[in-house]
Parts: C-alpha cells; sequence; structure tokens
DNA sequence: CGAAAACTTGACCCAACTCAACGAACGTGG
DNA sequence: CCACGTTCGTTGAGTTGGGTCAAGTTTTCG
C-alpha cells in the first residue's frame, strides 16, 4: 500500500491509531534506537521460560503467531500477528516468557531498545495510552479465542477464524473486500482452533461446498459476507474497531 | 488474614505486590476518591457493549468471573477473580464492554474514579509499571485457557483448572496447603472449561476415584500435590508468582 | 525434475454430549 | 426451626462430532 517508509514510521502509525500522538510523541518513538531482523518461516522470535530479551520487536511485514505446548506435544496457537502488531509487550514488563512466538511466513520485524520503549510507556502519557489500548484489544481478542475454541462447533469455530483475518487483514489493506490469502496451512488452522488439521480439511470443503467461502490455493473469498459472519457467529465488537483505525494518512 | 483494612491499601498492597511502590506513590493511591459496593451472586458488573462506567472497580472480598455467550446462548466463562484483582482496567483505555462481568460469590467492590486512576496509570511510572505487570499476567493466564480449553482433554482441563485455584487461593491465604472451598458450581466449572456440567461431575467422580482429589461439599483436597500436578499438566509459569509476590507486610 | 510438504479422502472409533430421571443440599418464609 | 420449593449434583442409556489411522494426490520449492 504505502511506499517503503521507516520502520519507526510504521510503529508511530500503529501507536497513532490507538491514541492521539503530538509531535513530540511522534519524534520520541522515531528517535528511538533500533535495528531490522528477517526471520524464516517457523523460526522462533521467542521461547518460553527465557527471561527477556533486551528488545522488544513489532512485525514490518509478514506473519507470527503465538504458540504453546501440552506436556504431550500438541499445539495451541494463541494468537496472530500482522503487520504492525507489537510482538512482545510482555517482556517490557514481565520476567520470562509464557508462550512461543514464532515466524508464520518470513517475517520482517524491528527492534527497539526494551529499556527505551518503556520509558516511553511509562512517562509519555500519550505513548502509554495508545500502548495501552494495544495491549488491552490484545488481551480482548484472546477472550474471544477462548470462547470460540471452548464453546463454538468446528464449523463456527473456522468460519469465525477466517471472518477475524478478513476483517484484520482488510483493515491492514492486505487483500479487498472478502478476498485474502490465508497465510496458514491446515495444521496450522487446526492449531488455532483446536482441531485436527484432517477435520479442518472437512470443514473447509463444507463451508466451501455450501458456497460460503471459495479457495482456491491458500487465497480465500466469501460469496456472501452478512452469511459468513452469521455462520461464524461474528461480531467485530472485541476487535475494537472503533480504537485501532488506520490513521488516514 | 489480615484484619479489616480500608478498600484501598487492598489496591496498594496489590499494585505493590507488581512493582515496588514509593511512599509518594502509596499515598497517591489511598488519595483516590472510592465508593464500595456489594453484588449479589450472578449479579452483573458490567455487561457487554456498553460503554464504559466511570468507576474501576476491584474486588475486596469474594469472587467474580468473565464471561462471554455464544449466539445460541452457550456461555464460556473467560476468567475468574478473587481477592485484590481489578476487574475493569479494560474499561480505562477501551470505548466498550467486549464480555460480561458477574459476581460469582457475594462480592464486595470498591471502586475508584476511572480518570483519576488512569491518570495515576499515565503519570506515575512505578504505579504504571504496577499496573503493566498486573495486566500482562492476566493476559499470560488467559492465553494458558486458550490452551486448555484448546487442547486438554476434560480430565486434564477440570484438574488444571483445580491447580489454579489452589496456587492462587493459596497466594491469598484462602484455604491452606491442598484444602480450599471452591466457589464455582459444577455448571460453572463447565462454562469456564468447555465442558458441559454432567460431564464436569463424572470428571469430578473419576479424579476422586483415582485417588486423586477428595471432595466434601465444594471444599477440595488434594492428596499429593505433585500428582495432581502431572495430571493437569499444570506449570506455575503462566501465573509469573516470581511477581506476584504478596508483599511481606 | 524430484523430494518434501501440504492437502484429501475413507473407514472406523471414542470422548464428550444429550436427554431424562432422581436424590441431596440449600435457603426462605411461615 | 421445620416444610417445601429450587438449585445443585448424580447416574444411566444412547448418540455424535470430531479424532485416529492410513493411503493416496496435489502443490511447492530447491
Amino acid at each position: 500500500m504505502s511506499t517503503s517508509q521507516p520502520p519507526l514510521a510504521k510503529l508511530v502509525r500503529k501507536l497513532a491509531s490507538r491514541h492521539r500522538l503530538e509531535e513530540e510523541d511522534r519524534a520520541a518513538i522515531l528517535a528511538l534506537p533500533y535495528v531490522t531482523r528477517t526471520y524464516e518461516p517457523a523460526a522462533y522470535l521467542v521461547r518460553e521460560g527465557e527471561p527477556p530479551r533486551r528488545h522488544c520487536s513489532f512485525i514490518t511485514a509478514g506473519f507470527a503467531f503465538r504458540q504453546k505446548l501440552t506436556i504431550q506435544g500438541t499445539r495451541q496457537i494463541v494468537s496472530i500477528h500482522m503487520d504492525g502488531d507489537i510482538l512482545d509487550l510482555q517482556h517490557l514488563f514481565l520476567k520470562h516468557a509464557d508462550h512461543n512466538v514464532q515466524a508464520l511466513t518470513r517475517l520482517d520485524t524491528a527492534e527497539v531498545e526494551s529499556d527505551a520503549l518503556q520509558a516511553l510507556a511509562l512517562t509519555r502519557p500519550a505513548i502509554g495510552a495508545a500502548m495501552w489500548v494495544d495491549a488491552l484489544i490484545d488481551a480482548s481478542i484472546s477472550r474471544e479465542w477462548v470462547l470460540n475454541v471452548g464453546r463454538r462447533d468446528a464449523r463456527t469455530r473456522i468460519a469465525h477464524l477466517l471472518c477475524e483475518f478478513a476483517v484484520r487483514m482488510g483493515r491492514l489493506g492486505l487483500g479487498t473486500e472478502g478476498r485474502y490469502e490465508l497465510p496458514m496451512t491446515q495444521e496450522q488452522l487446526g492449531d488455532a482452533t483446536g482441531l485436527t488439521s484432517v477435520h479442518v480439511n472437512r470443514t473447509l470443503k463444507s463451508l466451501a461446498a455450501d458456497g460460503l467461502i471459495h479457495r482456491d490455493r491458500r487465497y480465500l473469498s466469501f460469496s456472501d459476507w452478512e452469511k459468513v459472519r452469521a455462520v461464524a457467529d461474528f461480531s467485530g465488537l472485541y476487535l475494537h474497531l472503533d480504537q485501532s483505525l488506520p490513521p488516514a494518512e
């Protein structure tokens, strides 16, 4: 969409979408020391139990996910992140990681010094408020996932995840209305919804057979958003879109 | 445990357990305007979709839970809260509630003015840091619940919840090592674990039959913590106990 | 072009659900 | 403080959504 911009501009944009920032706030963010880094698909950014790294990273391109394992080795993806998302806010304040973070696709990040960012969060009220909004929306999504995985059947669950993706990617200009490239394998979809890949496959086929979605490779399109939304029991409320508008610019 | 103290002292204690507070920080908290309020079991404190109330409440006695409903009316409890927990941090920064909050037992709260608390969070770094730690631990618990509900079988799931309770209540001095009063019906346990009350009942009986737990009314005791913990696939890591020590005092 | 990863499909199975009835505990008012 | 209605817990019988296992097929990518 936008031409390539300095990585920190993306962070400014993200935070400005969460809370009004003054010129000084923007300048303070743009002055943060940072490095950029690229990860291959499946590469680990953070491992459970690790002490915090000295850097806090956010996505400048690609997708990542958070994940936890049971003792038996079954995996649950607990959230998915895309362009502009901050990946380890936790590490700014917690003493060890409670989950794993992995690249989903090839992933570009910018990593800013934790101490510097923490200082901004605590001393510049507008930046602090923006980060609070961001973290609280994350928490809201997590609660919705508990509901999704705990109380919806496979069909609804998958459809719900597809709707969340449609909305979030749409906001970012990745994909257009009702059509986007899903950057996940069916096994990963299963891990995100608490299902097996086999059942994900059958469920996707069933949704397609009912004309709700159309699939071509990993490209997904919805024939009728309202119908899918109804099947998915999806309401965008939990995404707090009114507090995550991409800035006009 | 402690003799009755002014409600805000409880908030100070909670935040001080999350991050070191100076005398000035404590004084600022104690100076917050507040009212106390009592709710009957099942009373709603917050309803999904509501605009934020002007008050932010925390628990001074009793239990509460957060809950979301599917379109079909099935319920998922997404978190449970006890003495000292802050109930609607979200409302400090988000424009509408994304879930319901209900009293689980008879519940005493203190409600402080949102604006005043928000100001403290944004302008007093130590208080801000304490609130960040608190919110991030909440988010960590939510991720663990996604895993619990998404990838564990009924037996493990229930046992895990019982372990979480044991640890959290133990910390608060509610109940002693391996024995506490579970303030939930089996239906509520089901809503918290994504199971039906019938299956919760069978699972509890099976855990008891195997000598892992002992039940008397709603009182629960663990015969062997290590065994239950193993069955539950429980590790306290996600509770970040090293950052939630009750203050020595 | 060839190997590996991802996707499909079928047959069978089982953990958890549903429905239904009954017993135990609780709390509320007379 | 007892009666009785209501909520909560318990149990059985039968069902089913989603899992497992296993064998292809298609896609991807080096």
